[in-house]
DNA sequence: CGTATAACGAAAATATCTTTCAATATGTGA
DNA sequence: TCACATATTGAAAGATATTTTCGTTATACG
């Protein structure tokens, strides 16, 4: 067996800088035991790890100087050494940064206004991490692809479903023919219709729903172009996948499920999608937005209020 | 003859992280001809020169690998190696300096790199809005009301149905009997069936959508506890509304339809109120949580794709 | 002009990083 | 459950990079 881990970096990303912390976070579910071991010591304490050798960070971990090196591969370096470079760029960074005050989980007792600053910082980081863990070459790719489309599929489940709609409530506003299925059935049917020219847009964050995978497979199958919004790079929907754009995954807690950052990360991943098509379809997209608001202006009460 | 550089550093002082350049300049005159132009590439460009070998620095500066290593002792660092961690720190330091350039509006000619980073950077300064002009006060009350009411009605439409499905979602999983109404006729209907005990929630940016207003005016004349979700606490949503949740209004543009950004601040209210109740549903809730996650295994494949 | 000293670089010695490969663990299908 | 295939892992060999050594060349000073 061979070892190319470079092969499972899709686009050839130039190593990030800063963005590390986010790479750790994205991939972190991906990696093998040891490995994780590796990527949360190198998360936790950038700075400690970055004054470490291999060797040295191999004994920290209780692993090999092998599995670091493999480690650093993953994500996204040419060789420990140049995860070590970023590591000291990364600790210089969070020094000048600002003080990480509410990095805490929330707890069952915090006050509410707690919860607002806990939940918001979150969201933030997230947000954050989504930006610089997503590849702009395969979102470019999908947003070629989805502006000239014939018709758009977008498929997702559960919360995910509501990603969905939210992606095919705007393009259809900028004039684009949309839909959005949550029922696995009837996405299946739907997505028999597609063949080349079209675009099927799978969003699943743990990549491995079967509901929203099977869709994806029978437009993969039938030539249209598709796209996979994940959590999970390495998951099995990416099978089937022209396109992949990954979704942080931040940690979650008893009382915050995952679905509530993979939810911001989602939107903000399909926020830039559609934007991307508003840009390259301005000469249609323009106009419709300004009728759609024209044609909803009488449902507002003229605010006579107070 | 022995080379102890060391001992020309008077106290042992640890290596300087931004402090290099100063370093530099210090020493530059006391330093050899060949030592100057090593301090001088290191100090002109710390960028390109932490991306470099001994080797690599030795033949860019016309000078060999000991001199080098002479210079980073020189300069407080024990060898090349440590000085070239320090040069990577100060690197991402520099370009960390000069990032808030993404203040401008998202244009049609921007690059995909560019949405994304403005995006992200805009709904960040939305979630910062959004907790900072949270009244906790307001907030607390709605969720004491929703975390013992009978059931919990939620209307929103257009972009705001998607928020209000999503809270729905959300209380279902922790047991809570919560229903979302994206129909403005069915939410009128239901509202009809509230009473004192109840909550009803109306989800509204722009606090004045007819469609909404009428069932929160129902259930609030009906006696129930009324909540509003919106971005104008004067709106007229508000005249029925016992306590008031407001959202962050952020700029919009041709691109950038208000529903992005409002949907956001909206989704994090959203979620403050869901953690606040389960926080107080907690011996509900987990369990609640826990069996939703189990009762989902199943219908995700065991990830066997490579 | 000669000598002492400092500056410098080539190459050896060492440390560090990378790769290979065999052993072990893990999962899959009969 | 077992046998098989595949993935994970670390020990050690191999390749690079860094540091040290040491001899040569340059410079300063008497």
């Amino acid at each position: 067996m061979k070892e190319i881990f470079n092969a499972s970096q899709p686009t050839g990303l130039p190593p990030a800088p800063a963005a590390l912390a986010a790479k750790v976070r994205t991939l972190t579910p991906s990696l093998t035991r040891s490995m994780q071991r590796v990527a949360e010591a190198v998360a936790d304490n950038p700075a400690g790890c970055a004054a470490l050798t291999v060797t040295g960070l191999a004994e920290l971990t209780g692993t090999s100087e092998a599995t670091v090196v493999r480690t650093a591969r993953l994500l996204g370096y040419p060789g420990y050494r140049d995860l070590r470079l970023a590591l000291a760029g990364l600790a210089a960074h969070q020094q000048s940064g600002r003080a990480p005050s509410v990095t805490a989980d929330i707890a069952v007792d915090d006050p509410i206004s707690e919860v607002v600053a806990k939940l918001a910082y979150d969201e933030q980081q997230t947000l954050a991490d989504t930006a610089a863990g997503l590849d702009t070459v395969q979102l470019a790719a999908a947003v070629a692809a989805a502006a000239t489309a014939r018709r758009i599929d977008v498929y997702g489940v559960g919360a995910s479903s509501l990603v969905g709609m939210d992606l095919a409530q705007k393009l259809l506003r900028i004039g684009l023919i949309a839909h959005a299925h949550a029922d696995p059935h009837l996405a299946v049917t739907n997505a028999v219709q597609l063949r080349s020219g079209d675009v099927a847009i799978a969003i699943t964050h743990s990549g491995s729903t079967g509901d929203v995978i099977e869709p994806l497979r029978v437009a993969f199958e039938r030539g249209a172009t598709t796209v996979a919004i994940t959590g999970r790079p390495d998951g099995p929907v990416t099978q089937y996948a022209d396109h992949v754009l990954t979704t942080s995954t931040a940690r979650e807690s008893e009382l915050r499920p995952a679905a509530m950052s993979s939810r911001t990360s989602q939107l903000l991943v399909v926020d830039c999608l559609f934007i991307g098509v508003a840009q390259r379809t301005y000469e249609t997209a323009a106009p419709a937005l300004a009728a759609s608001y024209e044609a909803l202006a009488h449902r507002h009460t003229p605010r006579n209020a107070r």
